[in-house]
DNA sequence: CAAAGTTATCAAAGCGCTTTGGAAGCTCTC
DNA sequence: GAGAGCTTCCAAAGCGCTTTGATAACTTTG
């Protein structure tokens, strides 16, 4: 059944039948009632397609995924995609995503854009300097960033967790407790919000006038082996390490499970301090959490960039809207003073 | 820049310049390739909703993913999409995707399918009788469901493991190690995977004549805290089981932690066996992987899922296909002979 | 070389909806 | 009781593409 049908049953014209049920007032409540009625029962419903082509609106939102060489999905994005796609539904929008081999999300996006599917686009894991920026400001097309760049803040929306300050506060807290080798496991750091962490990390060991060491640092895809394999590596140096910090909760499961394969216990032969981006499936709650974290829900990310990204298309021309979280640091039982030695 | 001004800039008409690009026979080479030239110089992409209308062809598969209670997106989805949207990808279909509260699916995915949004859907997680199988073959809109139902098999497309004997096969092997106390950590059993594993394990207890205790059997949803806390409930019984026998690697890692914290060994002390769909970012692999585990990878299966659905819609009225996976046995260092007390 | 067959192109209708610009039919006013 | 002002509805054009049915131009063939 479609509208033209639907009006012909209800022998009205289209125009009003249209008019009816999408809201508009030049049509009287006992016809709206009436057709509203008369759609319920046939079970109309409006074709997307058309509506979206004679209204120049998609009514989507589109998100690039790459997948790295090892075709994996990084697990962060679910949790992302899954507040994200909460508020679209909410709104009436679907979400049209596209798994994409890593570099060439660029050309997609402006596939997408260009052929009307979407009506705005989120931007993952932005890189120091990401040319999707500019693409899709040559484009037009309203996006928010989730995280930053190296480029001009102030030209794009983004939302991103105070990466720089959020691991300066947990390798200092490190330090006061009395650390002065403290390992890093982080992301690749051509990804912007590595970089930072890692320039938060150097901060606050170069305040304490402590020299930064290559060799206790390690980047990599934020996996359980990357923490394992790291961990393994440098608990078999002469001097290892007495505390480490970590970019997500994926690979602290593997320094766990590497420190416990040698006989030692998290929190006392070894403190760990990880970022959290509060994955749903590998909670660190409880009233004592497993890890000492700084803390910062990816999901609620999800949320605002949606949110931020619907506002900006349905009210184009708005200045660029950024927002800059403090990640919470939390305290739990895998940091402890370092055994003295 | 549309078709109309594409033509008019060529001096052709829209028909020509619509059949060049879709590589149909009545033009010249010569023609067509002008026509390619142009349009990729004037970066023409044509309007998806426009051909989409005019086909009464929507180029997206519709996935419908429920948020649980806790508004969590099971991570399990992430690998099962990035294998399917691969395949889409390549295809040149869109992945569309609907976060809903669940036990709403089944409204959002006849609205999908009449709305002409979508050319088939994805059936996640079926549960034992699942509604949204008659809603769709109601619907007539092309579907394959990940995993069955006990509703009459023959009657719709799937894909699914050997759950049952995968199962099976896990508790024969710690039978015959000696355990004889065997616990049981599962998915919510409404689910039919959770299901038939529960029925695989209850038959070869009841085949080695061993009594099906339900004190020593959890469902719950499938994270690290499941895995954690029914153990340390385990553990605190008078005589704990010797063995415990897990539906995804999740709450496993979650029972290491629980073994490790009293101060046992894993494979020693208790032995563990997981159901392993091989998640890309929790890899059990190496010589001799962590956990010994009954494994079938769910990103594959997204691949299949997606071919399989593809197949559907593009020869319309095959008969239903189904494939049924056997999981692979793979021993690890997580599994011994029990301890003589 | 005319008839038949091919090839290369086009005009126009149609996909299902929205929206513009009227046009009826009312109810008020002066 | 005629003009103004509403309210309620409609015909038709348009969104950007595909596709049907035709036509013109060009090759073959007997």
């Amino acid at each position: 059944m479609n509208l033209k049908e639907l009006a012909e049953y209800l022998k009205l014209s289209p125009t009003t039948v249209s008019r009816a049920l999408n809201g508009y007032p030049e049509v009287s409540d006992a016809t709206r009632a009436r057709v509203m009625a008369a759609a319920e029962a046939n079970n109309y419903h409006p074709s997307h397609l058309a509506s979206g082509l004679a209204k120049g609106k998609a009514n989507a939102i589109g998100h690039v995924i790459p997948l790295s060489k090892h075709m994996v999905m990084n697990p962060h994005f679910s949790d992302f995609i899954s507040g994200a796609g909460d508020v679209y539904c909410k709104a009436g929008y679907d979400m049209l995503i596209r798994v994409v081999v890593e570099g060439e999300e660029e050309a997609v996006y402006k596939q997408l854009a260009k052929d009307g599917r979407v009506d705005g686009v989120v931007v993952h894991g932005p890189s120091n300097y990401d040319a999707r920026i500019e693409a899709l400001q040559d484009i037009g097309i309203p996006f928010v960033v989730h995280g930053r760049t190296n480029q001009d803040e102030s030209t794009y929306n983004w939302v991103d967790v105070n990466n720089l300050r959020a691991f300066k506060r947990a390798t200092n807290y490190l330090l006061d407790l009395g650390h002065k080798d403290i390992a890093l496991i982080n992301g690749f750091e051509f990804m912007n919000f590595a970089m930072r962490r890692r320039a938060g990390y150097e901060e606050a060991l170069k305040e304490a006038n402590i020299e930064i060491n290559p060799d206790i640092m390690f980047t990599g895809e934020m996996t359980e082996p990357l923490g394992y394999e790291s961990v393994k590596q440098l608990l078999a140096s002469k001097a290892p390490p007495t505390a480490v910090l970590l970019s997500s909760i994926l690979p602290s499961m593997g320094v766990v499970r590497a420190v416990q394969e040698v006989g030692m216990t998290v929190g006392k032969d070894i403190s760990i301090v990880t970022f959290d981006d509060q994955l749903s499936f590998l909670q660190n709650s409880g009233d004592i959490p497993m890890f000492t974290s700084v803390r910062s829900s990816i999901r609620d990310a999800g949320i605002r960039v949606a949110e931020i990204l619907l506002d900006q298309i349905n009210k184009p021309k708005s200045a660029p809207y950024h927002e800059l979280w403090e990640a919470e640091l939390v305290l739990g039982s895998s940091t402890g003073r370092p055994v003295t030695r």
